[in-house]
DNA sequence: TGCGGGTGCTAGCAAGAGTTAGCACGATGG
DNA sequence: CCATCGTGCTAACTCTTGCTAGCACCCGCA
């Protein structure tokens, strides 16, 4: 997005990601190597000069055993409440048994259901709505200059 | 990893948002203006010319009303089983967005996809693979290109 | 018919993500 | 004492992200 400078949030991600290393006793080279990503890199994320992209966390929090989600609401990506209510579609998503046209059929219809309810509930839902407007703190990048 | 060479896996998300964005009603241009991002760049995403980062990625789920997850999945970012494993029974019948009989009726439809399929292990596979070619249908066939 | 506004797209630039090479320091131990 | 290995870090580069400008096309309207 936008060239965002976020900082606050990329330190405490790099503090983080520094405490798992160093717990799990692992240089920085080894946790390149785990990884696939350079190693000066990495350096460069723990001090907070750098933000690494999904992917990079993504193999961090395998690395490091932890979650992915975790990494991303530390990286101010993800916002925390986010992962709990999330739903059938992840599941359907995840399942290795349905086809993608399955899958999507198989969205339609639930999309559908849930409107036709006049889809108020809580259960899942188009997740987020606007509750966006809270806590933006990390994400942020309004600035249209236009 | 870093300069990789992904391809497949950025098509079907740019058809996904596509998709997403035409069943919205929503032009470009506004979707831009919803989510901050800039139209031409949206424009290059759709027919998979970008990869966005997760920032874009999570205006993009907000704007369009869908999950962040369900797009990292969709952009290959993040791999469903890395969770936990989740069942698509217990998703939906935890839903509290839809009634008893819609459940059941959505849960029929899943069995008899599966069983169709002859439907292998139960939620835990390799994924990874083949996501690649599912149903690209709607994209194409807008005006004479050029 | 020509103008304004809507659509999506191309071109080209700026900044940042992530790279390889290589430095400085501290432990080893020959 | 010097060689070597391991640690984290800097420097300089490349490729990609995401931007602004601006084009080509299509429509409605005067």
């Amino acid at each position: 997005m936008a060239r965002s400078k976020v900082g606050k949030t990329v330190d405490t991600l790099g503090g983080y990601l520094h405490e798992q290393r160093v717990a799990a006793k692992l240089s920085l080279r080894q946790l390149a190597e785990q990884t696939g990503v350079s190693n000066p890199y990495l350096s460069q994320i723990e001090r907070g000069l750098r933000r690494p992209s999904a992917e990079v966390l993504q193999q961090l929090a395998k690395a490091l055993r932890v979650s992915a989600e975790t990494l991303y609401i530390h990286a101010g990506i993800l916002r925390p409440e986010d992962g709990e209510v999330r739903s059938v579609e992840l599941a359907v998503l995840a399942d290795t048994g349905l086809t993608e046209r399955q899958k999507q059929s198989l969205l339609d219809v639930y999309a559908s259901f849930r409107s036709a309810n006049g889809a108020g509930g809580p259960g899942g839902e188009p997740i987020d709505g606007d509750r966006g407007q809270q806590n933006v703190t990390t994400i942020q990048a309004r600035r249209t200059p236009r």
